[in-house]
This record gives C-alpha cells, structure tokens and sequence, in this order.
RNA sequence: GCCUCUUUAGCUCAGCUGGUAGAGCAGCUCACUCGUAAUGAGCAGGUCGGGGGUUCGAGUCCCCUGAGAGGCUCCA
C-alpha cells in the first residue's frame, strides 16, 4: 500500500500501481471524467500512470494551465494522426502544446496545403476524437526507436532521437499515430470536443534560417464547444484592440507606399498626441538633471567604425550615403550614442560633471526585414526617447535607479499595470565573452538587482542575456493579442566609453573612464504608442486625449452659446471642439461615444439660460450638470491627479 | 529574407462555374431645429493595387511585381 496526499492535505491508502483516474473515479465519477492529467510529486504525468510509492498527487483539469497543456499536446498528435491518414507519406517535426493550443511542424512534400485544407483536417480530428482513442505510453530503445523511424522514413524524428539518450525515449500511440514524445497525455481523445485550426506559416525546421522549410499547423482545442466559441469571439474583440486599426479610425497614423513601407506618416492627432508625451517626458527629464541635446540623423562611416555598429549594420541595413567627393560616406543612424559619445568628447570632463545626462528624441533608421515589419510597433524609421547618462562606478547604481524611476512615473501616468521586467545578466559560465573588467560586472550586476529589490520590482532574472558589453533592464508589455513587446529599457554599457576614449578627470588627478548607462523608458515613441492604443483600447488617459471634450448643442439656435462655452473651456486649457452638424442629440451623442471623446457637453435652453453645461461621460452616461468653471476645474483636477508624480 | 493567405469606393464587404462593377457606413446637398448611443430624401464617389499574358471578351484564369495579414528567421 502507498500513501497519496492530496492538495488539500488529505491523505487516502491506496495499492501501489493504483492511477491519478483511480484515485478520481473513487472520488467522483464526474471528477474522473474531467481529469486531463496529474501532477505527482510535481511532475506532470498522464493521469493512467501507475504511481508506485507515496506521493502528492494533484487531479489536473481544464482549470489547471498544466491541464490544458495536457489537452493541447494531445490535440497535436490528434491532429497528425488526421493529417497522416489524409496525407499519407507525410513527415513530422516537432508538436507541442503553446500558451493557447499547439501547433505540428510538417513536411508535407509534395502536397500543396493550405487553409482551405482545414475543415477537411478538423472533421478528421473529430471524427477520430470520437473514437476515444487512448494514448500507450511505451519506453523503447534508441535502436528500436531509430529502426521505428527509419523504416517510416522520418529523418526528422531520426535526429531527434540521435541527441537522446538510450533509455529516455518513450513512444505514444494513438490511433494509428505513433509518435517520439516525452508525453504526458489525456486519458483519450474523447475528450476533445471542439477543433480550431487557427493558421499555417512556414517554419524552418529546428529554428534554423539554413534548414528546410516546414510547414507549421497551429491550432486550439476546447472540451466544449461554447469554449470554443467564446475564445473566437475572444479573438475577434482583440482584434478591435489592434492599434493598426485603431490608429487608422483615430486618425493617428499612416503609411504610404510611395513613402515607403515601415515608414509611418503621423498625422495631427497623432503628433500631437506624441508632442505630449514627449512634453511629459521631457519635464520629467529636466527635473531629474537633464540636458536636451540635439544631433543630425546622419554621421560619417568612420562614426560607426568607431562604435562598431558598422559591422552589425553595414551589410545589412540601409546602405552609406555617398556625396559628389570620393570615398566619403555617411550612414543614416541606426542609434544615437555615438552622436552622443562625441557630445561628451567636445569637452573635457572632470568627476564634478558626473553624471552626466544628455537626452534626445533621435530618430533612427534600421533596415528591418521585411516580413517582420508590424504596424508601428515594428518600423523602419523610428523615433527613441534616448538618453545617455555617463558617470563614475560609483554613481551608477542610483543612476540605474533614477533611470527605473522614470520608467514607473511613465507607466503609472499612463495606468500600465501588466508590464514584465527583465534583468539580463552575464551568462556565469562563460564570462569570457563580454567586456570590461569582472569587478565593474559584479557591481553593476549588484546594483541593478538591489534597485529592483529596493523598488519592490517583480523582474525575471535571465542569466547570460545581457548584451556583450553590460547587463540590462527590460520593460515588456503585451498587445492584444498577447503578443509581447519590449519598450523601455536600462543597459550597463562598459564598451562605448572604451571605444570612443570617455574619459574624466577623479579626484585623485588621474584620469579614469567613465560608465555610460543607456535608456528610453518609452523605447520608441512608435511602439509605445502602438502598446498604448492597444491597452486603452483607444480610451486615451483624459490628459493625452486628442479631443477631451465636445459641446453638442441641441439646436443651431444654442450655436452661440457653445461657441461661448468652447471659449470659457481654451481658456482653462481644454482641447475641445463643437458639433455644428443639424442632427439630433442622440446621434451626436452616439457619435462623440464611438469617436470615444471623454465629455459630452449637451447645451440647449436650460444650459443657456443658467450658464451651465450638461455633462456626460464617455462610457458612463449622464453626470450632471455644471458651471463652464466647475466643469473645467473637474477636469484639470482629474488630470493633476494622474500626472501627480513626485521626483 | 522565407512560408501561407489577402488585395474591389475614404471604411467594412458582395460580385456563382469568365459576359464590360454593387451594398452599408462615411462624405456632399436639401428638408427637419430636435434633450442623452444612428431623422429622412437626393447626389457624388471605383482605369477592381500595378504590369504582362490566355481569350471574341478578364474584377474573375495564368505569370511577374507592389502592399497588407499571420507565422518562421531576425531585432532586443
């Protein structure tokens, strides 16, 4: 007999070799229906594993993120088993289970397949999932594993199992599907209810730009249909998020063709909108010791071969600008430090210029590819809130700290609240590939992991992500789609300051090099943007609002009194306009409540008559009425308290 | 750059197996002068992304090319 513990600490007695659907079937025949896998002694097994000694078990359901990965890997053989019997001959890379379903990686040889192929594939995969088939797990060795498949032909499994060791290869079956899997998996494919194929793009096989192509599969798998249904809509609303849309109706951005692809126009409401952000910013800055800088877009092609970004972005990037002299070459500025190192250099430096803070709003140009290209959040020509700080070791780590300050000002002004941070440290085994000494790395190291313990921060720490020349904080935020985003970030850079001689004058008379801290908390204004219409869903913050309020005057006979209300309002700083149109209320309404305006101003008799405004918000409905100046100071009071930042 | 798909009016989309373009919204004009999410009528708007081919005839079929979408690889 084995003791099983379960979550909730109860202990039950059961015959060793008893399974995770046992147990469940002995507490509820509808538990044991819904269970997808187990959790036993926290490793994740099929819930048909004998288990042989004491251990915690925990039943995994839809419910359990471990659960539906269950699901979805199964899903994934489900749908190579379909894929197999309709395309016979076909060969399979990998197919695992992904944050939201799984997806098969498929040489397909010579059949042509694309989406129109999918309803074919999905009603196989039901049909088959009707079947409930069971999932065998079977440990096999490398020889008979390697025969499997050679036999079958599959060079792709081949090399999988090539680079496993004997006596750790299992194969499952199901169906008439075998596959090389670690598992673990469902009871049976019964249990898949509903089948979404959602895409098919390329992949290269292994993830390697010199390989084959294959053809990947992705798809969703629900155990009721309504959940598949709600995720589509899910899928659908997302979509009404996406900022490529939303800018387009809100008149923030453009492209052109003849511009160019990757080269975003941005039109009125969207300049102004970054003219604000950049004016929040920028006062933030100054606050905080620094100075506005300003550089061309161009410099000469030894700039970069000092820097060393001509060999990243020489080749492959936008080619030198040549002039009617030979031999002289300018780039168009992939960053703005080297401008930067060379402000620095324009004069000496002693330790009482520490630190020193230099920031501007660069516009810089990378030749990204072009399948990679996205909306404005992946663009060719684009505009960073850059900064370079350069300081003494010592001064770095409150540096790094007023720097993550900044940062957390930004995102609480803006109400972001599900951001990821990343450090990036050295890889601790192989230090030999980075640069500067190893005690300037420790200490930067340190500091950045205190700033962030000292702020309360939640960061993933990821070892031997750190750039070649110092380690780095990241600021992630995810799209609509879920899709993550990198925008502010904080490097450590012990390279540059080498490379273009930085130096000051200590205290001791000597002369020592300084640290340079690289940031752009928003990281490009076009990804931020891009990020923020996404999160507020085009509700901009009352303060970055384009419009914040418009008066909608009941009849042309209340036109001037709006006109005077327009006036009262410019004059306490709100942007506001008025709906001149001879339509009724409810349409104006309607249409100031999709153009997502945050106050309706109706003014007709009553309003005039006793200087007033009826006042309704955006999303919310009627709130009353008010003076022109209560409703003004309203506002400004709203805003105040949203850019209420302490420095 | 690679794979799959898409490309018709400012926007969202129809247009079956080839027979010389259609709707809704937006826009403009007129009427209505209106109280918290769509008043009515009329008008205008497209060399069907571009180029080439097949055909008596191409939005529709084929080839090249531009742009966009979802991925992969990049980027960080």
């Amino acid at each position: 007999m084995i003791k099983i513990t379960l979550p909730d600490r109860s202990v039950k007695e059961v015959e060793a070799g008893t399974t995770a659907l046992d147990i469940a079937r002995d507490i509820s025949e509808g538990l044991a229906r819904n269970v997808l896998s187990a959790r036993v002694n926290g490793k994740v097994v099929d819930a048909t594993r004998p288990i042989s000694e004491d251990a915690d078990l925990t039943l995994l359901t839809w419910n359990d993120d471990d659960g539906k990965a269950t699901m979805w890997h199964s899903s994934a053989h489900l749908m190579a088993e379909a894929i197999e019997q309709l395309y016979p001959g076909v060969k399979f890379g990998i197919g695992p289970d992904i944050e939201n379903g799984f997806y098969y990686d498929i040489d397909f040889m010579d059949y042509q397949v694309s989406d129109a192929d999918f309803k074919k594939i999905e009603d196989r995969m039901l049909e088959l999932a009707r079947q409930k088939q069971g999932f065998t797990r079977r440990e096999v060795s490398k020889e008979e594993a390697l025969s499997y498949f050679s036999r079958k032909g599959d060079e792709y499994k081949i090399e999988l199992i090539d680079e496993l060791e004997d006596g750790e290869i299992t194969f499952y079956e199901s169906g008439t599907f075998t596959d090389l899997c670690r598992g673990p998996h469902l009871p049976d494919t019964g249990m898949i209810k509903a089948v979404k194929l959602l895409g098919i793009a390329g992949a290269y096989w292994r993830g390697n730009e010199k390989r084959k192509m294959l053809t990947r599969i992705y798809g969703i798998t629900f155990p009721k249909q309504k959940e598949l249904a709600d995720y589509l809509e899910m899928l659908e609303e997302a979509k009404k998020r996406d900022h490529r849309k939303l800018g387009a109706e809100l008149g923030i951005f453009t492209f052109s063709r003849q511009v160019g692809q990757g080269l975003p126009l941005w039109l009125p409401k969207g300049a102004e909108l970054r003219e604000r952000l950049e004016n929040f910013l920028k006062k933030v800055q100054r606050k905080m010791g620094y100075q506005q800088v300003i550089t061309p877009h161009i410099g000469k092609v030894e700039l970069y071969k000092t820097s060393g970004h001509y060999e990243k972005y020489g080749q492959d990037s936008f080619h030198p600008i040549s002039t009617p002299i030979p031999g002289e070459e300018f780039f168009l500025k992939p960053m703005n430090c080297p401008h930067h190192c060379e402000i620095y250099n324009s004069s000496p430096k002693s330790y009482r210029d520490l630190p020193y803070r230099i920031a501007e709003f660069g516009t810089v140009y990378r030749y990204e590819q072009s399948g990679e290209l996205h909306g404005l959040t992946r663009v060719r020509g684009f505009t960073q809130d850059d900064a370079h700080i350069f300081c003494t070791p010592d001064q770095l780590k409150d540096e790094f700290k007023g720097v993550m300050d900044i940062v957390m000002i930004i995102f609480k002004a803006l109400d972001f609240k599900d951001f990821i941070t990343q450090i990036s440290l050295r890889d601790p085994n192989d230090k030999g590939k980075y640069i500067g000494s190893d005690e300037n790395w420790d200490k930067s190291e340190q500091a950045i992991m205190e700033v962030a313990e000292e702020r309360g921060l939640d960061a993933v720490v990821e070892y031997g992500e750190a750039a070649f020349y110092g380690p780095k904080m990241d600021f992630m935020v995810k799209d609509a789609l879920g899709r993550k985003w990198q925008l502010g970030t904080i490097q450590v850079d012990y390279n540059l300051p080498e490379r273009f001689d930085l130096e000051y004058v200590g205290t001791d008379n000597e002369k020592h090099r300084p640290v340079m801290i690289h940031r752009a908390p928003f990281g490009s204004m076009e990804r931020f943007v891009a990020v923020l219409l996404e999160h507020c869903a085009g509700k901009f913050p009352l303060w970055l609002a384009p419009d914040q309020a418009i008066v909608l005057p009941i009849s042309e006979k209340y036109h001037n009194y709006a006109e005077k209300v327009l006036n009262l309002l410019n004059n306490s700083e709100i942007r506001a306009l008025i709906d001149h149109r001879s339509e009724k209320t409810g349409r104006k309404i309607r249409d100031a409540e999709m153009k997502k305006i945050p106050y309706m101003l109706i003014v007709g008799e009553k309003e005039e008559q006793d200087g007033t405004v009826s006042v309704r918000k955006q999303g919310e409905g009627d709130i009353g009425v008010y003076s022109v100046e209560e409703f003004a100071a309203m506002v400004n009071g709203e805003i105040e308290q949203m850019l209420d930042i302490e420095v």
